[in-house]
RNA sequence: GCGAAAGUGGCGGAACUGGUAGACGCGCUGGACUUAGAAUCCAGUGGGGAAACCCGUGAGAGUUCGAGUCUCUCCUUUCGCACCA
């Protein structure tokens, strides 16, 4: 063994043993228990950041942990190689996306490697590999034939310079992000699938997974967003039936049908039919409606905007009282929920009450509240008075409950055909084309007589072309006959293939699946995926917390229901790591912007009053003062990241790997520090100076438990009971900072215990064996080097994780805490086992807890916790000589 | 606005079931080694106090023999959703 720790050659040939004996290379095995451990696949973006190292290092460690424990691991990895940066990259250097994207691969799949993940690279997938996206396609016509997927004609944003479709999120002022041209508002065909036929099931099934985070179970439900409520129907009068050159009604959908009565408007969106058909004759209106569209889409903005609305002119009748309603277009309508319209009831519902307010309109009451109270807010002018209550002022269902008012509303409108309980859900379908070149193609083929028509699973794949380059202007398929000229393969005439590519959450929806059996080419997946799946861990962000999980939740439910698969949800447990925060440094230029400068590049120093001040010095040489912006998530715009590559050449990735897991536990954020690294580094350092320096003397003879001194006792118990420890943190908690604790513990504590003797040595050589392999999982390199120095001939990654010896956590004689009166006064040591009276006495007998008892008489009863080992004497008044001393 | 999580030394964090608050690491202080620095090692390190002790987990109340942990009110921060009828 060498002197030094040089963990470039520690960690060369650890990884070269792994790579040599497939170790990582799983088979299933049927009479071995699985263990599928999943890291969210990375989009292939050039370098791994240190988000990626924090997330595969977990995954790592879990994998590792539960080899030791005798499970077969599968841990795989791929690429979610489709999407957009590629072609803004193809854009700006001429490259086509393919061959960056393979480049990047490339070059993140050797750091990965030098960071030791166990990982079957067997296994390895990319989604553009049309091996993989095949399966997009027909999946995707199955799910057209069940008519999963299907066709709308929707609105879209286009931006008619880059002959493109933007994200609302690309729509800045009503103006493309890219071109500043003014943006259209287009109906375009688009494919969607049909998630909300599963609402009910994703959002059931959300309770039947106890191994994910609350927070995301309860942000999915919230997306899913179910209510239960009524469709009420308001017949049209006479003006809107001429408007609308029909008969019909409005129909809205409400949760609170209790309080029909106190309807006093309606209100409808801009894009209502309705409202257009009334603008057809009305141009304020038509402005008006102009306006709203134009309107921010931003969500957040929208929320907090002012409540504007115009009347129509148009009435409808109450379905009860046969009253007609003004119909007003409102601004806090949206089309895209429910019906697109609203019953109003200012009394009852706070925006309904805003809007009344501000355009004169009457606000009646009709519930009020169960202790009987009856508030009118006209009067008393409070905010509309939205909680259940007792119905008032509603014809024959007054005095009814909310619950017992709504049932009985919805059964007297649904025998007169106005109305129907229904479940409304937030949750919307998945449109899923993308006028994008880098992407999985559509298999679809439209033909001017046969219309639509789904391209022949012999025919798959459709082919993406890889030699394209973007320009920024459209997608380059709808511009390559080559790709799009076709014959129809129902009539043989010429047609159109399909331009549009999938979302690339389609990619990531069933990659894990395919894991199992990359090499099946006769199908998407065969018996291997029975045997690996459900998968046991899911580690990822939390910004995956609704999309991603949602969509490959519905993915593996429709393969159920088409018979692919025999699992309802794919991911067992599921931890989402917290952010990687560094400190951000900045200062104002010239030009008034900002320029952030890398914490690396940075320097603190203490000015003569005290105050720290932070400098950096630029390239020209000249120093200059920088603002502390605080932490923040480690990004290319405010230049705080910290480039894994380099740190693994200055320290190796067993201190990457060891501060990664140190500095907090997973679900948390993770703080950079420069200093922590550096602790991490010295403590392997220290671990293998220990181990040197014990080896060096030559190996000891066998442990004999039977013969030991006390001290050897206690050492050999601190070893134990830190082997349980880990275990326990990493097994059942996650708590992987507190296993390295427990491990740093036990260094410090054989490093104390000095004894040179045979049996000394022994019970040294055992705690080094038990730190070498409870740590394995987190610095596998130095472990297997460390492992081998310590006279094993099977190398670390074979190796069970080490029992606990149970008879070695016994002690003879335990301390006891005495407190009086809940504080503590004193310690006692007690025979073990010893039972409450001599606990008791042994407690009373203890000159310093006397002091504070003053006499025996005082004690009123005392509490003894043997599990804790605590006991608690419980005096009556406070003992002289204590306050007053 | 709604929902969730979290507030503990100079810093990251620990205390899992209500039972010794501050494990472990960083930083800092002193010492050893060294021509010197780096590295390493040893000792100390919540605040106050000479000590006995006292005070301390965002603030305030409560339950309890005992509260960082449970309950209530408030404050702050972070995250998610955001006119969802």
């Amino acid at each position: 063994m060498e002197e030094q720790y040089d963990p470039a050659a520690v960690e060369k040939a650890a990884q070269a043993y792994w790579e040599r004996h497939r170790t990582f290379e799983v088979k299933e095995a049927s009479g071995r228990q699985k263990y599928y451990c999943l890291s969210m696949l990375p989009y292939p973006s050039g370098r791994l950041h240190m988000g990626h190292v924090r997330n595969y290092t977990i995954g790592d460690v879990l994998a590792r942990f539960m080899r030791m424990q005798g499970r077969n691991v599968l841990q795989p990895m791929g690429w979610d190689a489709f999407g957009l940066p590629a072609e803004n990259a193809a854009m700006s250097n001429g490259v086509p996306p393919a061959r960056w994207t393979r480049q990047n691969i490339a070059y993140m799949r050797a750091q990965m490697k030098s960071l030791g993940f166990g990982i079957d690279w067997s296994r390895e997938l990319a989604t553009c590999d049309p091996s993989y996206y095949r399966w997009n396609q027909w999946m995707f016509l199955r799910m057209l034939e069940k008519g999963i997927a299907y066709r709308r004609t929707g609105v879209v944003n286009w931006d008619p310079v880059d002959q493109t479709v933007l994200a609302n999120e690309q729509v800045i002022e009503g103006r493309g992000w890219r071109t500043g041209a003014p943006v259209e508002k287009r109906e375009i065909p688009t494919y969607y699938l049909n998630i909300t036929r599963y609402a009910d099931e994703l959002l059931g099934e959300l309770e039947r997974l106890p191994g994910w985070p609350e927070r995301v179970r309860l942000m999915q439900e919230n997306w899913i967003g179910r209510s239960e409520g009524c469709e009420i129907s308001f017949p049209y009068a006479a003006d809107t039936r001429a408007a609308m050159s029909a008969e019909g009604a409005l129909k809205v959908f409400t949760t609170r049908a209790d309080t029909l009565f106190g309807v006093t408007f309606m209100a409808i969106a801009a894009e209502h039919p309705v409202a257009l058909a009334a603008a057809a004759s009305n141009l304020p209106l038509a402005a008006f409606i102009e306006e709203c569209r134009r309107g921010s889409v931003m969500e957040a903005d929208v929320a907090t905007q002012e409540k504007k609305g115009m009347r129509t002119g148009l009435h409808v009748l109450h379905p009860f009282t046969g009253k007609p309603l003004e119909v007003w277009v409102a601004n806090y309508v949206l089309m895209g929920y429910g019906e697109g319209a609203v019953m109003g009831v200012p009394g009852h519902d706070e925006r309904d009450y805003e809007f009344a307010l501000k355009n004169g309109l009457p606000i009646v009451m009709v519930v009020r509240s169960k202790s009987g109270a009856y508030e009118d807010v006209r009067e008393r002018w409070l905010p509309a008075y939205s909680e259940y209550g007792i119905t008032v002022n509603s014809g024959e269902f007054s005095g009814l409950e909310f619950q017992a008012a709504v049932d009985a509303i919805a059964a007297s409108l649904d025998k007169r055909g106005l109305g129907r309980k229904r479940v409304q859900y937030r949750l919307r379908d998945w449109g899923i084309s993308r006028q994008r070149y880098w992407g999985c193609p559509i298999p679809l083929i439209h033909c001017e007589s046969c219309g639509e028509v789904p391209v022949p699973d012999e025919q798959l794949p459709v082919l993406l072309p890889e030699d394209l380059v973007p320009d920024g202007s459209g997608n380059p398929l709808a511009r390559s006959p080559a790709f799009y000229q076709c014959n129809c393969p129902s009539c043989g005439r010429p047609a159109r293939r399909e331009t549009d590519t999938m979302d690339t959450f389609v990619d990531s929806s069933w990659y894990y699946m395919r894991y199992t059996c990359p090499d099946q080419d006769g199908a998407m997946i065969d018996e291997r995926a029975a045997y690996w799946l459900p998968v046991d861990q899911y580690i990822g962000g939390i910004e995956h917390a609704i999309l991603h999980l949602l969509y490959s939740r519905f993915w593996t439910k429709v393969m159920r229901d088409l018979g692919l698969l025999a699992i309802d949800e794919p991911f067992s447990n599921l931890l989402t790591q917290g952010m990687v925060l560094n400190h951000i440094y900045s200062c104002t230029q010239t030009d008034g912007r900002r320029r952030y400068f890398n914490p690396a590049e940075v320097r603190s120093r203490r000015e003569a009053d005290g105050a720290e001040i932070f400098e950096t010095t630029l390239a020209d040489g000249q120093t200059i003062r920088v603002d502390y912006q605080g932490l923040g998530k480690m990004s290319k715009s405010e230049n705080n990241g910290v480039d894994p590559e380099g740190l693994v050449k200055r320290f190796g990735a067993d201190t990457a790997r060891l501060f990664t897991m140190f500095a907090s536990p997973p679900e948390q954020t993770l703080e950079w520090s420069d200093e922590g690294v550096q602790g991490a580094s010295r403590f392997i350092r220290r671990l293998w100076h220990a181990v040197y320096e014990h080896v060096n003397r030559g190996l000891p003879p066998r442990l004999d438990t039977r013969t030991l001194t006390d001290p050897q006792r206690g050492a050999r118990r601190a070893a134990h009971q830190a082997l349980a420890k880990a275990a326990d943190d990493i097994g059942r908690r996650r708590n992987f900072n507190t296993a390295i604790a427990a491990s740093m513990e036990l260094l410090n504590t054989i490093g104390r215990f000095d004894d040179p003797t045979e049996q000394g040595r022994a019970v040294r050589h055992e705690a080094l064996e038990i730190i070498t392999l409870m740590l394995a999982p987190i610095i596998p390199h130095a472990a297997h080097a460390l492992w081998s120095a310590l006279g094993h001939e099977r190398a670390a990654v074979d190796e069970p994780w080490p029992k606990v010896d149970e008879s070695a956590l016994t002690q003879e004689s335990v301390e006891f805490v005495v407190q009086v009166n809940g504080k503590l006064r004193g310690h006692v040591r007690v025979p073990a086992g010893a039972d409450e009276a001599v606990i008791r006495e042994a407690a009373l007998a203890d000159e310093h807890v006397m002091k504070f008892v003053g006499s025996r008489a005082a004690v009123k009863r005392v509490i003894v916790v043997p599990g804790r080992q605590i006991a608690n004497v419980v005096v009556s008044a406070p003992a002289s000589g204590t306050r007053d001393g």
